[in-house]
DNA sequence: AAAAAAG
C-alpha cells in the first residue's frame, strides 16, 4: 500500500513525496478513501499516528475543486489549542503547495485584523480554536452556511477543556448536509453522544489505542524526594539527553525550572499558557530548530504537538490525570523513533501513579538515580502495590503476594529498591551501585548549583571538576538532526543508567 | 491540587 493507491491527486502525491513519505499510516490508509467519498468518519487515534494528514490530504483534494466566497468558508477544522491549530495550518501549507487553497487560522492571542481580512476574501479552509471562532462569528465576520466539511479534532480534549457546548453550537450553525470527521484518542460517553447527534452513519476507524502507550517508548519511574527533584533531573540530563520535553504541573514550576536549567548552563526554553502567543511560537521554533534542546512545558504541550526527534520526556511532576500521562509521553517515540519517558514520583504521587499504571495496564519499571533520595522516600510504611491500590481487597492481597518475591530471591537491582534507613546521600555503597554513569557537567557543578542546594548535601569530591562540556545536552544540535524526514528521530547511544530498568515489571 | 481557551 502506498499513497498512490488511495485515490489522491497526482499533485498531492507529489507534495507527499516531497515531504519524504511513501507509505500511508494505518489511519491514513483507512480514512483517506472514505473522506474522498464524502463519508463521515470517527477516527480513534492519537496524533503521531499520522492522524492530521489523514484528514488534511483528502481535504486538499476535495476542496481543490470549487472556490470560496467572502465570509463563507468551505470547511472548518476545530482544534483544542492554538498550537495544534497552527500545526494543522502548517500541514495545509506543506501538502497544499501544488494547490491554490486559501486558508485562515483563527486562534486567540493574536490580533483579529488579519483574520477578518482573510475571511472577507473568502477561504477554503478555516482552522480555529473554539473561542476565537465563536468571537468572530458573534461579530458577524463568519457565515457557516457554506461550510460543507467539518473536522472536530482531539474531541476528548475538547471535552476536557469544556468546549463541547461550543462545538454543539457550531455544529448547529453548519448546514445539515455536510461531511463531518471526528477524531479522538478516547471515546468517553459525551463524545459518543456528540457523534451520535452530529455525524451520519460514520465509518469507525480505530488504530493503536493510546492507553497501550506506544511500544517504542521506554518508560521508567524515579522515586524522588520533592526537594531533590531538581538535582535528580540535572543528574539525568547530565548523563546525556539529546532532546527533552520536561512537563510540570504548574506554570510557576515551569518558569522556575527553566530558569534553574538556564542558570545551570542548559539550553532550555519554556512554554505554558500564560505566555504571549508569539513567545510560545518562538520557543517552539527554537526547540524545533535545535537552538534549545530542552523544553520545559505545562500541559499546553502535552497533547498532539508533533515535534520530531524528541528523545526524552520527563514528568518532573507526575500528572494528576492519568490521560495526561499518556499524552505527555506520546511526545516522544514518534514516527518510528524510540523514546524514553521518565516520571518523578514523590510520596504524594502514590495515587496518581496508581491511576496511571491502572490506565496503561502495566507497572512502570522503576529506575534509581543517585541522590534522588528515593530510598528515603520509600522508607515510609509500605504502600500497597500501585496498580492494585484501587482493586478489591482480595485481589490486592493475592496480587501483592505474587508480585513481591521472597527477599533473597530478588536480584540485586531489586534490592536497590528496598526501603533503607540509610540516607543515600551519605552512603557510598548505594551511590556506587546506583550511579552507573559518570556525570559530566557543562559547567563545574558548584557554579551551576550555587543557588540550589546547600553545599553540604553533596560530598565535595563528588563534584566533577573537569572542564568537560556536557554531551549533547549543552550543545545546540545540528539542524539536520531532525525535522528533515519522517524517521529521523533520535536513536543515539543511551547512557547506561537511563536505559537500565530495575525490577518491578 | 492545574491547565487550556476569548479578552
Amino acid at each position: 500500500m502506498n499513497f498512490a493507491d488511495l485515490g489522491l491527486s497526482e499533485e498531492l502525491i507529489q507534495a507527499v513525496t516531497d515531504s519524504g513519505y511513501t507509505i500511508p499510516t494505518a489511519i491514513q490508509a483507512q480514512a483517506i478513501p472514505s473522506v474522498l467519498m464524502g463519508k463521515d468518519i470517527i477516527g480513534i487515534a492519537q496524533t503521531g499516528t499520522g492522524k492530521t494528514a489523514a484528514f488534511v490530504l483528502p481535504m486538499i483534494d476535495v476542496l481543490g475543486e470549487g472556490r470560496s466566497r467572502a465570509r463563507m468558508p468551505r470547511s472548518l477544522i476545530l482544534e483544542p489549542t492554538r498550537e495544534l491549530a497552527a500545526q494543522v495550518a502548517e500541514n495545509f501549507d506543506k501538502y497544499g503547495k501544488y494547490h491554490k487553497l486559501s486558508m485562515a487560522l483563527l486562534i486567540g492571542g493574536v490580533s483579529m485584523g488579519d483574520q477578518i481580512k482573510a475571511l472577507e476574501k473568502g477561504v477554503d479552509v478555516l482552522i480555529a480554536t473554539p473561542g476565537r471562532l465563536m468571537d468572530l462569528y458573534d461579530r458577524g465576520n463568519i457565515l457557516l452556511t457554506g461550510c460543507g466539511l467539518l473536522v472536530i479534532d482531539e474531541a476528548d480534549r475538547m471535552l476536557d477543556m469544556g468546549f463541547i457546548p461550543d462545538i454543539e453550537t457550531i455544529c448547529t450553525r453548519l448546514p445539515a448536509t455536510r461531511q463531518t470527521l471526528l477524531f479522538s484518542a478516547t471515546m468517553p460517553p459525551p463524545i459518543k453522544k456528540l457523534s451520535d447527534r452530529f455525524l451520519t452513519s460514520p465509518k469507525y476507524i480505530e488504530v493503536a489505542r493510546p492507553a497501550s502507550a506506544n511500544a517504542s517508548i521506554e518508560q521508567g519511574k524515579v522515586r524522588v524526594q520533592a526537594r531533590r527533584k531538581r538535582d535528580t533531573l540535572f543528574t539525568m540530563l547530565d548523563a546525556g539527553v539529546h532532546t527533552a520535553i520536561i512537563f510540570c504541573n504548574r506554570k510557576t514550576t515551569v518558569r522556575d525550572l527553566n530558569k534553574a536549567l538556564r542558570q545551570g548552563g542548559f539550553d532550555s526554553g519554556e512554554i505554558h499558557g500564560d505566555m504571549e502567543q508569539r513567545d510560545r511560537i518562538a520557543e517552539l521554533d527554537k526547540f524545533k530548530d535545535g537552538t534549545i534542546n530542552i523544553l520545559v512545558a505545562s500541559d499546553v504541550a502535552a497533547r498532539g504537538l508533533d515535534i520530531k526527534g524528541v528523545s526524552h520526556v520527563f514528568n518532573y511532576d507526575a500528572p494528576w490525570h492519568p490521560d495526561d500521562y499518556v499524552h505527555r509521553i506520546g511526545r516522544t517515540g514518534r514516527a518510528g523513533a524510540t523514546g524514553k519517558a521518565y516520571t518523578f514520583i514523590t510520596e504524594e504521587d502514590a495515587e496518581a501513579l496508581a491511576n496511571i499504571e491502572k490506565l496503561i495496564g502495566t507497572t512502570i519499571p522503576e529506575i534509581t538515580v543517585a541522590d534522588s533520595g528515593g530510598a528515603v522516600a520509600e522508607a515510609k510504611p509500605a504502600k500497597p502495590r500501585a496498580t492494585e491500590e484501587r482493586a478489591p481487597r482480595r485481589r490486592t492481597r493475592s496480587g501483592e503476594a505474587k508480585s513481591r518475591a521472597p527477599r533473597d530471591e530478588r536480584s540485586s537491582a531489586d534490592k536497590a529498591e528496598e526501603p533503607t534507613e540509610v540516607d543515600v546521600r551519605e552512603a557510598q555503597p548505594v551511590r556506587e551501585k546506583t550511579r552507573v554513569s559518570k556525570p559530566r557537567a557543562a559547567k563545574p557543578r558548584e557554579e551551576r548549583s550555587r543557588d540550589k542546594q546547600p553545599r553540604e548535601e553533596r560530598p565535595r569530591e563528588e563534584r566533577p571538576r573537569s572542564e568537560d562540556r556536557r554531551p549533547s545536552a549543552s550543545k545546540p544540535r545540528r539542524s539536520n538532526d531532525r525535522n528533515d524526514g519522517p524517521d529521523d528521530g533520535w536513536n543515539g547511544p543511551m547512557p547506561d543508567f537511563l536505559s537500565v530498568g530495575f525490577g518491578e515489571s
